[in-house]
DNA sequence: GGACAACTCTACAACGTTGGAAAGTTGAGC
DNA sequence: GCTCAACTTTCCAACGTTGTAGAGTTGTCC
């Protein structure tokens, strides 16, 4: 069996409640005593048992992420920023994978897990308005990604829209005329692809072009396979164009690769710009133009905010938008060297 | 506050302990009580308390899975392959992050989260033999990677030697005959690098041809930029060859794109194999030939022999060697179809 | 030197669960 | 109908920690 406070306190000469102040920075603990205490620690190994302190305290010192997969670089960057802003704050985070299943996603919201854990970042996919009531948990939660409940949660978010529109407006300053919006799901207005494919309107009006519905390119499911086989269709129908937005890093790089097979010369035929800024894009050949949603800042201020609420319950929602940055390299021909 | 057993107990008209015993299947309870107590459990709505269950019974559900950096692919993927091998045992996993580095190891392998899982999966990066002593914890463990220590502690490994070796000949059956070790730590015999260095030697041996120094290039720590780097170096110093073998996908794929800047075609003038099998090698331009390392298996096997550690002590140690596998694809011209 | 505040430490009772063992019930066998 | 085993439920204590309340100790100020 491990050490536990009472042996310290044996091994100290004190009460195991002064052995508790001192390990909680209860101030009013003499410097000799306090000394003691600590060399005994010290000299046993003792390590607090944290289930004890969750029981009696209700905080377990971790929380919970999750997340669609975990193989997506995206979020396994964001996974990592996350886990690092936590570790910070002393907090450990437990990573669930929903697969972006709906199903799973309830599955692991209304779970026996969610006890143990003194809150939540959710990455919320597979879940839409219609299920708002049941996000209610008692947990505090902060939700990542869009703004796809109105209910009273806070939310970290990335200005998507905003985002699309500089990718877009990049392209549009460059000469390129004919930008395919690549990665829509038709439909859809409140996800990333429909608050995306806005911000490319947007760029389009904000130059008095009118939008051509034969440049949104439709791809449901955002891997590289899914850009590529997109990308393969695209070609197949002998549809005219230069430039490319891609909603997403992954799918640019699997359009990208059908593009190069394809004969066509990146960025002179055709530029490319991407969506998340993962480290991959850094070292593609081209390197690939692409939107840093502000990861770091969205791990950061949600950790934050959890933590807040977590240590105050009441406080009214609230709501923050990280700050993206376009980042040009070779694939729009704007590489910064 | 949640419900906890009592409520449930006064909502079935049983004890406290007739609704543990329900939950925790219990074999003697009459159909009909179980049932009463099933009903309640649902309307309530109860969940039991992962703290006072750790508490009281020792165990937590929890493993720890020590790694050094989730955004490296390899590690990604396998940590996914652990998630999905350890919920099939009930178990949630906690991911830490050591960044290969071996103070910070240690401060994981000794921190006070250690009392908070049942057990370690540990994937030896920063500790080597000389700290042997070190990693005697009191926390059940099976080490992932290399078999480093002698230690008395569980081991599953990939077949490093066997799969370079493999990977080498591949090339060689090509016939190439300048084929490059690329990833080598000079000096280093036990670790990856040391191992896939051996499996190289192994498969020219084999063909009865002779160790050339020349061709094996230092990559010290494996990342895209630094296998981008080492590639660079090796063309600068005017050094002739027809194949690489880089020891991981990534410094392969950070080589290819050195490659091709460079107007090297793959896999006409070099043919490039890999080490890892990522996701992402099934999507570059050409496709990359690699070495699948059993990951599925490993992540199965490790998660499956630490469940039999933390339930019964005592067990001696035991070793587990995954299957390896070819993976043959256009950068080596050999892709399936 | 008395009152009061500020400090320092401790006793006790929880937190919600499960192990151990006892108490109570049923039914088969003779 | 009695015995004994098998079944079913309950009682009690404990897991290691911290909140509450209070006891004891100083020291300061009039």
């Amino acid at each position: 069996m491990a050490i536990t406070m009472r042996e310290v306190a044996v091994a100290a000469g004190v009460s195991i409640k002064t052995v508790s102040n001192v390990i909680n920075n209860y101030p009013y603990i003499r410097p000799d005593t306090r000394e003691r205490v600590l060399k005994s620690i010290e000299e046993l190994g003792y390590q607090p048992n944290l289930s004890a302190r969750g029981l009696r305290s209700g905080r377990t010192g971790v929380i919970s992420l999750i997340i669609p997969d975990l193989k997506n670089a995206y979020f396994a960057e964001l996974a990592d920023a996350v886990m690092r802003a936590a570790a910070k704050h002393g907090l450990v985070v437990i990573i669930e994978q929903s697969g972006g299943k709906r199903e799973r996603e309830l599955e692991i919201l209304h779970g026996p897990r969610m006890r143990m854990v003194d809150g939540v970042l959710y990455s919320v996919l597979g879940l839409g308005q219609e299920d708002a009531a049941l996000i209610e948990i008692p947990t505090p939660m902060v939700l990542l990604g869009e703004r796809i409940f109105n209910g009273p949660t806070d939310h970290v978010t990335m200005r998507n829209t905003e985002g699309a529109e500089a990718a877009t407006e990049h392209l549009l300053s460059l000469g390129r005329s004919r930008v395919l919006a690549f990665g829509t799901h038709p439909n859809e207005v409140i996800g990333s692809a429909g608050l995306r494919l806005a911000g490319y309107r947007r760029a389009l009006e904000a130059r008095g072009l009118s939008y051509d519905e034969a440049l949104a390119v439709n791809v449901q499911s955002w891997h590289r396979a899914d850009g590529a086989a997109a990308m393969r269709g695209v070609l197949d129908s002998g549809l005219d164009f230069d430039g490319v937005v891609a909603f997403n890093d992954v799918i640019a790089l699997g359009a990208m690769r059908v593009l190069q097979e394809a004969g066509r010369r990146i960025p002179e035929d055709v530029a490319l710009i991407g969506f998340d800024d993962i480290d991959e894009t850094r070292y593609t050949l081209p390197t690939l133009s692409t939107i840093d949603p502000g990861r770091e800042e969205i791990a950061e201020t949600a950790v934050r905010m959890l933590l807040e609420r977590i240590e105050s319950g009441g406080i009214p929602p609230r709501e923050h938008e990280a700050q993206f940055r376009l980042v040009p390299r070779e694939s729009t021909g704007t590489a910064a060297h």
